[in-house]
DNA sequence: CAGCTGATGTACTAATCAGTACAAAATGTA
DNA sequence: TACATTTTGTACTGATTAGTACATCAGCTG
């Protein structure tokens, strides 16, 4: 493996920050080319398609990290109220209590959402799918698990949404701990 | 006054459509200008400071419209009970179950949200204050009026970006009949 | 009809955009 | 050290960007 100068890996994170912050269309190279520190000669070496290559790689690395974090111990785990719990804790972390935007939920809002489609929906379907089955193995009825699982996810992404609107990230903290009660109860 | 051969006023609805759509980087002047059919000429004759005086004018009649629809009938309404149910009605047209974008809500996600600021917290704080308004009206305590508010706010903007992810109408309007149930209890 | 005001189209500039080409540099390997 | 591979910087192209300038056109009013 190569390891010479520096790896496709490594700028993922600042080029999600970039798309995260501007949008897929607002993230231009120049941008991209700063937030990374990667001229436009590596960017296209690692990426020959461009941005949205970028944009494709930054989305399956997002994945890949909410399916090892959160959607796997959902499914896996042998306590699942533990592993609701947990996945809590992350989801409040991951997006820093409504700071940080929801990548995936910011592209369904634009005309992203056509060109990423299936990683979009994707994305969605297996968090409430995790969460839905960790509900069911907690005991719950798997009609009322699929609904309470969906109404989670959609409260996540509402209150990402809101408490960015206002500035105030105890709106986040609100909304989680309803979840919280209810997901508990 | 003039009516010569258009209207500020009149190019309005097309720009909101570009910016729900395109967001504020991606709508172009040569997209606005094509989804309104005013040239560049008509377009800076209206708005002299470009881009950020449509997405602004755009904005004002966003709130304009929440204001005389929604926000005044759920604070004066002598039955607080049906103008709340009429603004679930209206918000389900408004967003047409989801299938098109809060724009001011598109806005707190992107980089958009430093530019207009005050507009969009001043949107989504109004629209909450009406409804804990109507609330109270109608007989609840104030802190729980307050927090329901927040709820349903919170959740018809999640509602929003899950059913265009998932692209499901059905995701929004189960998550309107939840809210419509819970306001009315 | 004459003249005024507001609306429009076109041509232009300078900057930025995505993307390509390629030589130089850096690194790993023999 | 010599060679091959990968990474990087730079220079370039052609398209598109926002914005300006201004002449022309349309419609209203006297």
């Amino acid at each position: 493996m190569a390891r010479v100068v520096s790896e496709r890996k490594d700028a993922l994170p600042a080029l999600a920050e970039v798309f995260r912050e501007h949008g897929f269309a607002g993230a231009s190279l120049a941008l991209i080319s700063a937030a990374s520190g990667l001229g436009k000669g590596s960017l296209y070496h690692f990426f020959p398609r461009g941005k949205e290559e970028m944009a494709a790689a930054v989305l399956e690395e997002i994945d890949g990290w909410f399916e090892t974090r959160l959607f796997r111990p959902l499914r896996e785990s042998p306590d699942p109220g533990a592993a609701v719990a947990a996945a809590f804790e992350d989801v409040d972390a991951y997006f820093r209590s409504g700071q940080r935007v929801c990548l995936v939920g910011a592209f369904a809002l634009g005309d992203a959402r056509d060109r990423f489609g299936t990683a979009v929906n994707a994305y969605f379907a297996r968090w409430i799918a995790a969460l839905a089955d960790a509900f069911i193995r907690a005991g719950r009825a798997s009609a009322q698990a699929q609904e309470l699982a969906e109404e989670i996810v959609l409260e996540i992404q509402g209150a990402i949404v809101l408490a960015r609107a206002m500035n105030d990230p105890a709106i986040f903290q609100r909304a989680l701990n309803r979840m919280r009660a209810r997901a508990q109860g």
